[in-house]
DNA sequence: GGATGTGAAAGTGTTCACAGCC
DNA sequence: GGCTGTGAACACTTTCACATCC
């Protein structure tokens, strides 16, 4: 495997065909060739073709990409073979969707903790999970490996948390708040900006006016 | 003004610079250079200086840019200084706390319906907000003039309810659905993949360990 | 024949570095 | 002197087009 630097947008669309091939897998489809899958998810097939090579020759040349095999290998490639355990910090509106929300599972992610300051909101429970104190957070990452951290507080409190988060070992943080943080090198961080999805909504509708 | 093409990451870029300066005129602040609001949210200065220079020339040279001036000329480009009105289908875990979450009236966005196909759900009260039949929808887009469509249905149904919205003159869509959609030319599409965000930090997590 | 894999070309976005102005 | 605004250089990403192989 040659070691390219390999642009993010490439590993934005590999989660998206993974998610693609798992569908067309169910539908008991075989083989698939590079511009079905670029037709299924809106890119061109050369994109597709490059995106894949970055990792490896997984296809025939003349036929396409075997399914179940071309899963296989986008889901090691994302790192989806083995479950990541995470914890959300914030129980307002958005968190606790968010610790309640399937879609994570589907993927092999698990929530092991939510956690929250709020006394009013300590040991609710959110399906089977029960609100902690944060001061429990410590514990519980270290008891269950937790590797992933999602930031669900009040824009004031978020790099307050992002800190504690850090402490604890965690290396991977995705951040809902409307706040940048800074974070060391070894850390990943991705930011969810609900706002800013709308606000870029906002400047093509009013574009389009003008 | 000159029409260049405006870069995507452009437009991100100038929501984050606008709530960073709004967080700066709170604190009374009157000027600013482009080197501080580099720093404070994460990018170079030259970065800053060529965002702002797509619309027009909003700084005074040895000096910086005016805080409040400034905040006024990204809300306008940003197109926030109207309210827009958005619907939301799905009133699942995910659809639920989007109607309640208070980050988006905060930057003048207001939800006026909520919407679902099961009946268990419809009647149910969202602070002030009633969960309608999706049979309602024309009549409230309609009646609010709303143009900002959110979808938080499961995958299976996105495409049919984008096209629904579609059908009822909705210009903006923003899809936390996990699935590709087709729109329309005129409809300007937005995706928040949550499982994707996580599945890039598993990508980066498990890339830290070859 | 047909679809992959891939260098080369085109296109897009970011950084540099400095002229211009306060 | 200091900071903006901007053309030019650079870096990165996508598309093209075709040799390669089943």
């Amino acid at each position: 495997m040659k070691t390219l630097k390999i642009p993010e947008a490439t590993i934005i669309r590999l989660s998206v065909y993974s998610r693609y091939m798992a569908q067309i897998k169910r539908k008991g489809i075989v083989t698939i060739s590079s511009g079905e899958i670029a037709r299924g998810v809106g890119v061109s097939s050369a994109q597709v073709r490059k995106d894949l090579a970055y990792f490896g020759e997984f296809g025939t040349r003349g036929v396409g990409y075997n399914v179940g095999e071309l899963y296989g290998y986008l889901m090691k490639i994302l790192g989806l073979t083995t479950q990541w355990k995470l914890v959300i910090v914030g129980a307002g509106k958005l968190g606790s969707a968010l610790a309640m929300y399937g879609g994570f599972a589907e993927r092999g992610f698990k929530v092991v903790g939510i956690f929250d300051n709020d006394p009013r909101k300590i040991g609710q429970k959110l399906d089977n999970l029960e609100i902690m104190d944060i001061s429990q957070l410590p514990k519980i990452v270290e008891a269950n490996e937790a590797k992933i951290g999602i930031i669900a507080v009040p824009a004031e409190e978020a790099q307050e948390v992002t800190n504690i988060l850090i402490k604890n070992g965690l290396k991977a943080i995705l951040n809902f708040s409307p706040r940048v943080l800074s974070v060391p090198d070894d850390v990943v961080l991705r930011n969810v900006d609900l706002s800013v999805n709308l606000e870029i909504l906002s400047f093509y509708l009013d574009a389009q006016k003008r």
